[in-house]
DNA sequence: CAGTATTAGTGACAAATGTCCTCATTGCGT
DNA sequence: ACGCAATGAGGACATTTGTCACTAATACTG
């Protein structure tokens, strides 16, 4: 059952008390989308905290010329949520989409800090994960700069080689920023 | 003197009683640094934290080839230090400078956890601070895939017009992802 | 104040990447 | 099962950006 994932996943990241799981679970609220569905919309302020139980989220931004660049993915047991419309109130310029069929658990806002508030395991898995992401953007900033376009490649293949499989070829080159036809020359260079 | 701008800082953004500034004050050590000189080295692990109090620092790290590539800029009463090691306590890939002679207060990894328990006012301060840092590097990001050299330099230049005009030029494109050879064309085809 | 290091710019050329288009194949929805 | 949409590849060409080498101006240091 969905829920079980976040379960199991909490409690393997900090001690969750069984009354603090229920409490998790009593301001939830699952969800199934198919593939191309929206979860989130541009324009939109982002109220939801969100956990995937199973399938592929991406969440990305389009530009001026209609060109979409996917910022990140969230496979199960990942949590999504678009932070800068969430922290600020403000409306998103982000979307956030379903690339396989999903279930996923939701959580409002207020209800979310509730529980950040009354569950300090929460709190310190909650935190440790924003650290996490903060280096790791860091460090996508730094590649991004320094690597050329098959360095990108192959290490987006080293480092989520369970996401890579299951990605069309022209997400991946949203992902890391190149065209396609970029990235099929690198492919066929191997 | 250097804890003042400091100490209207922090009152700037949050409520301090007098005995949290002396509080925090007790355990900063000030620095004097020249131009060029190091504060943090690559393979050290930063276990400090700094505030600027004067002059610009550079947070860069350098690739394979020798190229350099600088993260973040840090002027007059911004915040210093490198997370990921400071988080991991793992040697740190990446180094930081003085730009120009500046002066810095120093708090140990330790010292500051201890202020951040102490002072809630302090860590409102510095949670808002990673929540912003992490908006940006994320906007840094979607910008790097989806500019041009060109916008990118604009952006720069608006974005950061109180750093912009204190630095040399190759920093700029060392920190815009670029060789010196397209910012010099860029700017004589304004 | 001399001398060295730093900085900005540029020409010639090479390499990387992008754009636009076409085509074949796969796979999903009704 | 059929047909359209999505996918992956690639040819031809344009554009962007980089590399290397050199010059000139400026700024800093002893």
């Amino acid at each position: 059952m969905t829920f079980d994932t976040l379960a199991d996943y909490l409690l393997e990241k900090a001690l969750f008390t069984n009354e603090d799981l229920v409490l998790i679970k009593s301001y939830a609220v699952m969800k199934r989308v198919t593939k191309r569905d929206f979860i989130f919309k541009t324009g939109e302020i982002c109220k939801h905290m969100i956990f995937v139980s199973k399938g592929l989220l991406r969440l990305f931004r389009v530009d001026d010329n209609g060109n979409d660049y996917i910022i990140r993915f969230a496979s199960e047991t990942s949590w999504m949520s678009e932070r800068e419309s969430y922290l600020t109130g403000q409306p998103s310029n982000y979307s956030i989409e379903a690339i396989e069929n999903s279930e996923v658990l939701i959580w409002k806002k207020e209800d979310f800090r509730y529980l950040l508030d009354q569950i300090p395991a929460l709190k310190v898995v909650m935190k440790s994960l924003l650290e996490k992401n903060q280096i790791a953007t860091q460090h996508r900033v730094f590649t991004s700069m320094s690597s050329s376009a098959e360095e990108k490649y192959r290490q987006f293949i080293e480092t989520q080689p369970g996401i890579f499989n299951r990605l069309p070829l022209h997400m991946v080159a949203s992902y890391l920023g190149l065209s396609r036809k970029t990235l099929s020359r690198i492919r066929n260079t191997s």
